[in-house]
DNA sequence: GTCCATGCAAATGATTTGCAGTATC
DNA sequence: GATACTGCAAATCATTTGCATGGAC
């Protein structure tokens, strides 16, 4: 049922001494459940009220910050007024991958993709400028194929 | 004295029926004397008072809301509770340039670069999925040399 | 049994909005 | 002079926090 590897969360908790409740098993496995979904706090507290109705918002507010801390969990900003979350890409089968987003201007429906296209860049950088990249997040705006991505570039306000 | 192109502003702005204010022009001019700094709404705020004593909070919200949308300023978002502005690349001189942000992840440094790498990618996104990528946002995080960056890549929490 | 974690309600704080007065075109 | 813009204060709303109770180990 789970898309993660729920154990390895369980394990990196107990390792940092912190509890395995019911509360944040339900909130992982919330998110783990909904890959790609890009879930705000509000609708983690939605999804996870089945399993565990007498959650209270402010625990999943919690919980969230600790899951994503610890990177179980993975934050996302769309400049839409809500952070969203998503599992962690250290907890999917895959290992190290990494997935940007393409996010239509129009209808602001937003697309997964995988690249690691920076890789070159991320070196280069540490070449030049002594920075050590451990991580990155890409965002590319546009239009999607429905809102007109296919039509030929013009003037638009 | 200004790094950017006012007038072209100016025109922009009379072009969609809108009114060239005191309080628009001084929020522009005070974004566009600091490139590259990433500046709050109060920062903007304290900055306006000096040529501009009675300007609101909520008018340089107004303004700053507007500007974006007519691409005359440009909105970054570092997570840390503040969306922050700088001035649109479209105003800046040498027109069409990218750039980009390495964060350090320990001290919350920013450090601007920039590169066009990613036009390969954006073409190549829109071959495989028909979505035309019109602007893209890439955010590197990482140690900086002073927090370690040039370290060999150690276990860390 | 010890503390960490939770639920609730109240607090916070960036941003938005209503409205009456003001300034641009 | 019409009406878009501004300043002020109040409202909004996602997120955080204080505190007493409850649960994991």
């Amino acid at each position: 049922m789970a898309f993660f590897d729920k154990g390895k969360a369980e394990q990196l908790l107990k390792r940092k001494g912190l509890r395995v409740t019911r509360q944040r098993t339900a909130v992982l496995e919330a998110i783990g459940s909904r890959p790609r979904e890009h879930l705000t706090a509000e609708e983690i507290f939605e999804l996870v009220k089945v399993d565990c109705p007498d959650i209270g918002l402010a625990t999943v507010y919690r919980t969230i910050q600790l899951l994503g801390s610890l990177h179980l969990i993975d934050r996302i900003n769309f400049d839409d007024g809500f952070v969203r979350y998503e599992i962690g890409s250290a907890l999917e089968g895959t290992g190290k991958h990494r997935h940007h987003h393409l996010i239509c201007i129009k209808c602001g429906r937003v697309i997964s993709f995988q690249d690691d296209l920076l890789e070159e860049l991320e070196r280069k950088i540490a070449a030049t400028t002594g920075f050590r990249v451990v991580n990155h997040e890409v965002k590319l705006y546009g239009y999607c194929v429905e809102c007109g991505g296919d039509l030929i570039e013009e003037k638009r306000e």
